[in-house]
RNA sequence: CGCGGGAUGGAGCAGUCCGGUAGCUCGUCAGGCUCAUAACCUGAAGGUCGUAGGUUCAAAUCCUACUCCCGCAACCA
């Protein structure tokens, strides 16, 4: 039985359609999850969308809808987004879903048992308009005594009685836990703002509103619903059966690593596990928040309309043209830029120019002279040399990288050594051959094809389509794409005894063409 | 003295922890090749590594001060 892997995504909040930084968390999320797969874990991969709390209902009053009605469909957005891009998620879970208000309660009960609630007065600069609270300094002074919130609305003193989590009392608990598992919050920096902000002190965390009631009910308080992230959180332990502690549970808990954006990993690092400690449950082994997308270095806004939709993207450049993108030119964990010509100089660059066009050039020198058929060929020490360096990359630098969540690196390494095949290409001259060595010719070509199927597999976790494709051109069977083939010897042979013979190639990554007019704005 | 991140050839980045010929990709220029997706290969030009001091035989790398940019600042996903 192979070993467990349970990963998740930050279930998103859909009080609008999925945006670009949304495709990013899915899409890297995805290509660890595939990576994993790959390398022989059974794995377990939930995402979803986070429907409660007070601006999904303000988001819903605004557009004159039901909240459950303008849920469902928003939540339908995000679902179709992991569709699209390929996201190979186990479980797309909701938040008002039953079994979810299950798990929910569950967790609180559980807390509630070891005595960490109490009920207090929340008090505070209310914005009616608003439905939210806003803190002294966020106030701006209106026309004489009145007080305004940012948004301009008028604020009142207002007190709301609510259920308090003694937050307080995990912070010597929370800092141990950092310190003995320096790994649990990555990337580095984020640990040290995390640690920063719980040495500074922990204040008790109001968990329950009774404003409105789109949320889980508190148990045995009907007039109080939890605070949204309090049920947000536990998602990820409905995502694996909870309450059921046998089954899923049992077997994937705790997840290894939560997937989060850098803008609430308090919440993971901080939160979430003090309330699995008052809950008596196993924390998760690693919180990782990535960085965020700036659209050509400015922060993405509605304001300043620079909003892009990702489907949009995918369906215009490729879904993985934009996986790659995203996961070779952003170090995971830094904030990014992208822009429309970035995505393209640089697929052009690596996937069509470098290896795209290796692929093609190299499977149409097998079916033009060797009418697609491989053979068995004695090999040179060139030959050797490079299937080494390709073999390395493959096997040993990129796995390497991609299971410390460092795809751009991997990537970085997958690239020398399509660089270093393409030189080869142009060192053997294999075209010259033809007249002079046809059998030296055909152990080249050969020499290419292993290197190429090594290659591609190395890289599906990236672009899993793409490189399928390829490996249905290369006879490559199914059950033999994965990272423990590498170990394989003997794959080469066998194919060449199935008899199996290459189509005429098909371009696996074609050129993307810079739309006219793009680009020459005034800067 | 609120916290953190960043400043390296035209652009984007690595290198900074553990000082010792400044590296990569894109772009530009020159040459080669013609199998291939106007692709590929080779070579070149281009940087006083934000500023000013200091430590050292030697600093992008350590220390001090400063300037500029960008996030966060507690219940806001």
């Amino acid at each position: 039985m192979s070993q467990p892997f349970y990963i998740t995504t930050a279930i998103a909040y859909p009080n609008g359609k999925p945006h670009i930084g949304h495709a990013y968390e899915a899409i890297a999320t995805d290509a660890i999850a595939r990576f994993q797969r790959m390398m022989g874990r059974d794995v377990r991969f939930v995402t979803g969308t986070d429907e409660h709390g007070l601006k999904m209902v303000q988001t819903a009053r605004d557009a004159e809808r039901d909240t459950l009605e303008f849920s469902n469909e928003m939540s339908i957005y995000f679902y179709e987004m992991c569709e699209k891009l390929d996201v190979s998620y186990t479980d797309f879970l909701r938040t008002s879903e039953p079994r979810h208000h299950d798990a929910s309660k569950a967790l609180w009960k559980a807390m509630e048992a070891n005595d960490d609630f109490y009920l207090d007065r929340y008090e505070g600069w209310y914005s009616v308009r608003d439905e939210a609270f806003y803190d002294e300094k966020e106030l701006s002074g209106g026309e004489g005594e009145e007080k305004l919130s940012p948004q301009g609305t008028p604020v009142e003193w207002t007190a709301e009685e609510t259920w308090f989590f003694k937050l307080s009392e995990y912070q010597d608990r929370l800092l141990k836990h950092y310190q003995d598992n320096p790994d649990f919050i990555q990337p580095e920096s984020r640990r040290n703002e995390v640690m920063r902000f719980v040495e500074g002190g922990l204040r008790d965390l109001s968990v329950s509103r009774t404003s409105f009631d789109w949320g889980v009910p508190v148990p045995g308080s009907p007039d109080h619903v939890m605070y949204v992230w309090v049920d947000a959180l536990t998602t990820y332990m409905t995502g694996v059966g909870y309450p059921d502690t046998e089954g899923d549970y049992a077997k994937y808990w705790p997840a290894d690593v939560h997937i989060i954006g850098k803008d609430i990993v308090r919440f993971h690092a901080v939160y979430w596990p003090a309330f699995l400690m008052s809950a008596g449950l196993p924390l998760p082994k690693k919180i990782f928040g990535h960085g965020f997308l700036l659209y050509r270095g400015e922060k993405m806004s509605k304001s300043s309309g620079n909003v892009v939709d990702p489907m949009e993207l995918a369906e215009r450049l490729g879904v993985d043209q934009l996986r790659y993108f995203l996961l070779a030119d952003i170090p995971f964990g830094k904030d990014g830029s992208y822009s429309e010509e970035a995505i393209i100089t640089r697929v052009n660059a690596d996937l069509a120019n470098s290896f795209g066009n290796l692929v093609q050039r190299t499977l149409s020198m097998i079916f033009k002279n060797m009418d697609g058929r491989l053979a068995l060929c004695d090999h040179n020490q060139d030959d050797a040399d490079l299937l080494a360096k390709v073999n390395s990359a493959c096997a040993a630098e990129l796995p390497r990288a991609f299971t410390e969540f460092n795809f751009s690196q991997g990537i970085e390494v997958w690239m020398r050594a399509v660089f270093a095949c393409n030189q080869y290409v142009d060192d053997q001259a294999p075209w010259a051959l033809k007249k002079t060595d046809p059998e030296r010719m055909a152990a080249v070509l050969m020499t290419l094809f292993k290197a190429i199927r090594d290659l591609t597999i190395a890289i599906m976790p990236i672009v899993p389509t793409s490189a399928g494709a390829i490996l249905d051109q290369l006879g490559v069977a199914l059950e033999g794409r994965d990272y423990a083939t590498f170990e394989d010897t003997d794959w080469f042979a066998r194919l060449v005894d199935s008899g199996f013979a290459l189509e005429k190639p098909k371009p696996a990554f074609p050129r993307l063409e810079l739309p006219t007019g793009e680009g020459e704005e005034v800067a």
